[in-house]
DNA sequence: CCTTGACCTTCCAGTTACTGGAAGCCTTAC
DNA sequence: GTAAGGCTTCCAGTAACTGGAAGGTCAAGG
């Protein structure tokens, strides 16, 4: 398999490809021409990486999981503190983009949105308004 | 006022003030010794940017909500629809992660989390299980 | 006057995870 | 033979800082 068939089997942009074999994160074989040639494995690896960064997981974290997939001696447990740890980081942004999304939108909802200069988004931006502010 | 009561004063590091001046974002004097020195004026514009950095707008946005804050002849519908774009987009973020969280702690839930290889989790990933994907 | 510690300066490198583009070789079909 | 499309490497850029090194400045204490 060449790399654009990796690449839509996979997901994966062939850029992306390229720079996973970069960085270590999956090996491919070269052909006489000096083209990647990928196996079954490479490939069943690369859709994992895709899944697993589709789930949030950073490359660091994909590098692990991939770790603990191919030891046949893991323990779950490993596998389940590393999910929870970035299930909080996960709430932990979900908690911030929340907070920002009530205060926008009430800012938002405030503004008049027409000619005029007024502006309860920039009054509160310049502090102008600090009791409302959530 | 020098660059670290700035900083305290407006909530920012005394870095993140260099690179935003650095970045044309604000200006600051200097005295006879190379300290920048500091007015009220530009401690409100840097206060102004931390409100809205901490609202999640991007750099380029801070610029151009600091250029509608300085036009006397704005018109509250662009800053209304700046804000919404940002909004839009921070719903985005949110849907994405809410698809994320609710998935993988589903998949959390599954794993024992114990001293077995056996893993939910694993699986998933490896796509051993695609009907169960969210 | 000297020293010490807390400031301040600039500059360079690193972070995350790619993405775009240039220059150039390889393959396949017509 | 040539044109299209695929492949290669390498370099640069993205967002928004952050850390650290090397070195100048200032105020207080002895």
């Amino acid at each position: 398999m060449n790399i654009k068939d990796v690449a839509r089997r996979s997901g994966l942009a062939a850029k992306t490809i390229r720079y996973y074999e970069e960085i270590g994160l999956v090996r491919a074989a070269r052909g006489s021409n000096g083209y990647r040639v990928f196996q079954e494995a490479e490939l069943h690896k690369l859709a994992f990486i895709a899944r697993a960064r589709s789930l949030g997981f950073s490359i660091d974290d994909c590098r692990a999981l991939l770790g603990l997939y191919e030891d046949r001696n893991r323990a779950s447990a490993n596998v389940k503190e590393l999910a929870k740890g970035h299930l909080d980081c996960i709430d932990r942004k979900l908690a911030e983009l929340q907070a920002m999304r009530s205060t926008l939108a009430r800012l938002i909802e405030q503004c008049s949105g027409d000619h005029r200069p007024d502006c309860p988004i920039l009054e509160d931006l310049a502090g102008q308004d600090p009791a409302r502010r959530s």
